[in-house]
DNA sequence: TCTATTATGTATCAATTGATATATTTTGAG
DNA sequence: CTCAAAATATATCAATTGATACATAATAGA
């Protein structure tokens, strides 16, 4: 075999993970292609993203893309596993919160509660300027087409969550066990949540806004809160 | 010019259209290409369709996909205008109940059950078992990642809603005139509606159904109705 | 410093795809 | 029945795009 598929590069990243390591030179080529593809994917969707584009906003050429992660689907998997990474961690509070609720089986009040500071957080991580942004365009398209990267959304992000809030909503209700409604109202819940990235856009239009800035986040905020508080 | 540019052929549909047109035998062809059309851009989005997949579906070649919308992008917007037309049919009659409904600016009772009945009518076309299901692939993904037919959602489906909902939100909480909050709540509604399509899938997997039947669409519409209900 | 490994760039390929020039068939008016 | 217009098919083009063979450069361990 005179092709190259003897002498591989990374491809799968091995031990060094978790917490953005760019040690060596390459990571940093690595990193650079993996944000560069975060931004591509989202604004244009898995198959109409080029690999050119994502090389050259990541100031390099195509090889190394295929050197890193294999092939566009292997780098559009690095890029979910890189969003629900991010999500985790910025919403670990609220997790740890929820889940000291479900355990100790609080009483409704704090159900409640627990419920809002859980879902405030996961509206801050998509309406909030932060620098998550990035990954809901990805995840709303997932949603709308499930593609390469459906599976690794549902079962760490999606699933996970409407466990957690399947448990909160039946607290709140006070009933003995999680009910097919209640269950139901924490699917509704959880994927409404990727639709806001997208509603951004007509509420702009409707609202006659020019921009998205903090008051006007403040409104839909609120509106969505006050749809929490009446669940 | 020897370039087929002297003796085009329709392109843009003439005096011909509203209630189906399939009179002359190249109407038939073009009906099939739209309907193919629906299917195709609405399983995979705009890019990623293939016009010889369309071709293939509505058992004929290419040339008459240019011959009769010109390009991709003009069959791209007659689907767009054929799903607003549908939806406009079918949401008829609960769309003229609203307008009396605001024009006598009833009270808080009526106005209610008058968003509930709309409500109701789009979320029978989504969810239900009908034929219009083939275009909220189309408009789920359109509100995601705008494109050639964004515009015409817009001004013909989703602005009229939220003017209409805005009114009818009004009404219900006995308003003077439409509080940048009521706006926001008629927007949020609106726009949270193509994205139940894209629920179904999620669903579908977390209530471990194996199909999703009359029963099951009870469950979703109820719950849904539910949440109208605390508007 | 030397060299094997890792990393990156150049050039190119093959597949897909939107479009159309051109030829052929079908239709319907007279 | 004739024939011009309308409709459809064949074959092909040029652009885009994912991928990679191959060459070169950078890095780090000895």
């Amino acid at each position: 075999m005179t092709m190259g598929d003897s002498l591989e590069g990374p491809v799968a990243q091995p031990g060094r993970d978790a917490v953005s390591n760019a040690s060596r030179k390459g990571d940093q080529t690595r990193q650079r292609i993996l944000e560069a593809a975060l931004i591509e994917f989202g604004a244009a969707g898995f198959k109409s993203a080029t690999t050119r584009r994502i090389a050259e906003r990541a100031n390099t050429t195509l090889p190394p893309l295929n050197y890193y992660f294999g092939n566009k689907e292997g780098l559009y998997r690095a890029c979910a596993e890189e969003i629900v990474a991010r999500y985790r961690q910025a919403t670990h509070e609220a997790v740890a919160r929820a889940r000291r609720t479900i355990e100790t089986r609080s009483g409704p009040e704090e159900a409640r509660e627990t419920l809002k500071k859980l879902m405030a957080a996961s509206v801050e991580l998509i309406l909030g300027s932060g620098a998550y942004i990035l990954g809901n365009g990805i995840i709303a398209r997932e949603l709308a087409e499930p593609g390469p990267a459906f599976e690794i959304f549902y079962d760490r992000l999606w699933l996970p969550g409407i466990e957690r809030n399947s448990r909160l909503i039946s607290l709140i209700k006070s009933e003995p066990l999680v009910s097919a409604e209640t269950r139901m109202q924490a699917i509704l819940l959880v994927s409404s949540l990727p639709s806001l990235h997208t509603r951004r856009i007509v509420a702009q239009r409707a609202m006659e806004w020019s921009k998205i800035g903090e008051a006007e986040l403040r409104l839909i905020t609120r509106t969505l809160h006050r749809q929490i508080d009446h669940l």
